[in-house]
DNA sequence: GGAAAACTTGCCCAGTCGGCATCTTTTCCG
DNA sequence: CGGAAAAGATGCCGACTGGGCAAGTTTTCC
């Protein structure tokens, strides 16, 4: 619902949602348990019932499918700040869009199934700012987040990302926010919520790094 | 000179050094003739005269191979930062010992072997940019190199990274700053030097990005 | 109902990656 | 000066990755 799946998806396509988060999730889980260098892309299709090939299909590396889950999710922002009020000022709107993916409705946050999902989220998020190979590919596919994101700011302020640099720069420093805020979120008293963190570093992004 | 190597290095230091370079810009310059997938380690450890075996013990892949140089010479911003005078304002500081490492003496710009370098970093820069494998592990290495400027932040404002979140914070935005900074500057008009758009990119951070 | 499209899988091979043992070069100290 | 000892370079090897190709299967769509 919260992601607002319109057509109403094939077997075929449902089946290969269902693979993939199986394979992502058996990715995570297991480098969990045995340590990532622990674990072969052979274990992880074992795992999830299908050929190694197939996990090929579907991930090019362990690394991808670890970060693949938090990129779907953030690939969302850019729609979101297209869905906020026009006559919304920019950073408010920006900072919006950006909570919005990592805290998620406040009411679902006690359902089982949630606190699972959110046992996985979290460690994805240790596996992708820890193991290096997964930083990497973390970056990686963050950059094509923040493209879109950047995208999104240029239409809203009637601009161009390919003559002006400032949409670029938004997107990015917003970037920076929420990569600081999950790694500080992981180092740092686990009971306060990422979103409050990732509201202040973003808050100070936008005040222009006042030293405190 | 200008990158102050104080000891007197011995033969074997001095050789590794060299050996180092050469794979590092033997990787960059068959990457850009015949394309990052038709290249080998085979082939660079042929160019630099060294065996297979050899270029393994000094980078793990090729794309270390291309980011090393850049990162090297990143390094020193922290170091700049300590060095810079202890009453000047942190957005000053910053930016001055990061300009430092990406606009080099105006001077010597116009010497052969300057110009020489000069093509390389560049192409290297591409590289770094373009190529997804050498994308993820420039950011990877990007971020060792922001938890570098990150503590000289925090020794300079007198806190500490693990309590505050705003060190890393400042550092990651300035990376990013950076990173963005680059783009632009292969993308658009070559001309411009990388250190103006830089410098408009760091004063707009530190300026709250306020919208143009 | 059945052809077409999409997915899965096995096979294969070039390339990567890192451990280990050996040989060579450089350093260092008496 | 000379001879360990330390540090590098190299070859060999085995496990794993990454992607092309060619069957098989399953789902979709007329």
């Amino acid at each position: 619902m919260a992601t607002g799946d319109g057509a109403p998806l094939g077997l075929r396509e449902r089946k290969k949602q269902e693979t993939r988060a199986a394979l992502s999730w058996a990715t995570i889980r297991l480098s969990v348990e045995r340590g990532w260098d622990a674990v072969t892309v052979e274990d992880i299709a074992a795992e999830a019932n299908v050929s190694v090939r197939t996990f090929r299909n579907y991930f090019s590396s362990k690394a991808e499918a670890v970060v693949a889950r938090h990129i779907d999710r953030m690939l969302h922002v850019a729609d979101d700040l297209r869905a906020r009020p026009a006559d919304e000022p920019l950073p408010e709107a920006v900072t919006h869009a950006v909570l919005a993916r990592f805290a998620p409705e406040p009411g679902a946050d006690r359902s089982p199934r949630s606190r699972e999902f959110l046992s996985q989220w979290v460690k994805g998020i240790r596996l992708m700012l820890t193991e290096p190979d997964v930083q990497g590919e973390f970056f990686k596919a963050d950059l094509v987040v923040q493209r879109e994101l950047a995208t999104a700011i240029a239409e809203r302020i009637g601009t161009d990302v390919a003559r002006d640099i400032y949409p670029s720069l938004v997107a990015a420093a917003t970037g920076a926010a929420a990569t600081v805020a999950m790694d500080h979120w992981l180092r740092s008293d686990p009971t306060v919520p990422i979103g409050v963190i990732l509201s202040d570093a973003l808050d100070r992004i936008w005040a222009g790094l006042p030293v405190p």
